[in-house]
DNA sequence: CCCGCCCTGTCAGCCGGCTGTCAGGAAAGC
DNA sequence: GCTTTCCTGACAGCCGGCTGACAGGGCGGG
């Protein structure tokens, strides 16, 4: 999951991130209205924490540009207490959460985690594909039941499979949201990861459909007769 | 133990900080509702001890602000006695119990522990996880029966575990129980006191979860015999 | 008031797991 | 059968976590 941390304040900024990271993230900060502006359109976000307050461009007005561009990351503004305009005024600019301040902690990291998986289409803290299951919140996977220890790395990939669960990823896709900007990363790194947590979950968990992507398998075999290919579609 | 304590009565507060201390807890202080109310809005206590006097801001709204922000810690009242109403009303805002003035120390500490260990999920004072037993009480340690002489700050990590036996602790949550707001400790500090843990409980009780953080081991390995099977988990 | 012990945080160095890269091999599509 | 795409075992660098050593502080005893 990658996030992008738009808050000008260096202490809160560095406390959003720890958090963040802590929980799964891949975290970018941005100081200011015009590079989070220019970071949202540019880049695909999972999740935008967004202060309002910020120098530049104030962040109703970044949030506004960024759904009349069609960014539609799931956005959660943090509003000063009490601020009810601000608040009004934040849902009708396109925000799907927000938070007033000051806020604990492991509010905030509940409600990112929310949006998140709204934004997959599924609110549900443990995520079922399959044999396999992902627990959002532990950061843990399992297979028919039985755990199965995976690095964070590992675990990055898979929750964002299983919250995409029906689609293709693309191999490119994966990259960007695993390494964020950093781009001196391989394809083929996405190759070893996913053979590694092949070799951990077992077979028939991950599918790949190539030329297109990597995606987890849907349902076990029905029957033990192996029809090689059951979808139909491609 | 993080205890947060809101009283305004100088006096009070000294005394009940001195008995929590005795106790185990890592105590912090708020003498007015609104400081009281951006703390506990703000950290993560696994106690709060709320006396529902107080200038600037009463304690019931202090405490329904803190439940409408989602603040879930326990939250131990104290009342006036023969104050009917403000029981029911402090039970109606969402407190876990209450305590009428004047009271015994001793009764205070045995409510907050009782409402501490509520917390986990288990009411016992004495909390058993694989090998390890924890004596909430008595403030000691055993491994497979065998007493072990633990420091204070190392009981509170290991309590601390204990209560949490279902999840993965990471090291920066640990930094926040152990020390409050104290910012000034090394996420080093944490790793220290493990291992002087770890050498004073012998192996198989404290796991490390590389990336995200320690727990408590579960189950002993059943036999000596290795069972080389994949285990989900080391 | 001084002494000494215990507790505890910091530092530095070591170790091992995590992870990216490479190169060769297998499989799918044509 | 050839090409393209993907898989995978091996290897190396790096970073996170572990640990022994040291120092400062608090507390109790003398």
């Amino acid at each position: 999951m990658r996030a992008l941390i738009v808050e000008d304040e260096p202490r809160i900024a560095a406390d959003l991130e720890r958090a963040l990271k802590a929980a799964g993230f891949l975290v970018e900060l941005a100081g200011d209205g015009e590079t989070a502006w220019f970071r949202g359109g540019t880049e695909d976000y999972d999740l935008i924490v967004l202060d309002l307050n910020l120098p530049r461009l104030d962040g109703l007005s970044v949030l506004k540009r960024w759904r009349a561009e069609g960014c539609e990351s799931p956005v959660l503004i943090l509003t000063a207490r009490g601020a009810w305009t601000e608040r009004v005024e934040g849902i009708d600019a396109g925000a799907d959460d927000y938070l007033p301040k000051p806020f604990r902690m492991e509010e905030l990291i509940a409600r990112a985690r929310a949006l998140v998986r709204r934004a997959g289409g599924r609110g549900n803290a443990t995520q079922q594909v399959g044999r396999l299951t992902v627990d959002l919140n532990r950061m843990t996977a399992a297979v028919d039941g039985i755990p199965v220890a995976v690095t964070p790395l590992e675990f990055r990939l898979i929750s964002y499979l299983a919250l995409n669960r029906d689609r293709i990823v693309a191999p490119t896709e994966l990259l960007e949201h695993l390494y964020g900007d950093d781009e001196s990363r391989e394809l083929n790194a996405v190759e070893a990861i996913i053979t590694r947590l092949r070799r951990k979950l077992g077979p028939g968990v991950i599918g790949t459909r190539r030329g297109f992507g990597y995606h987890l398998e849907d349902e076990p075999p029905p029957g033990a007769a192996g029809d090689g290919r059951a979808q139909g579609r491609t």
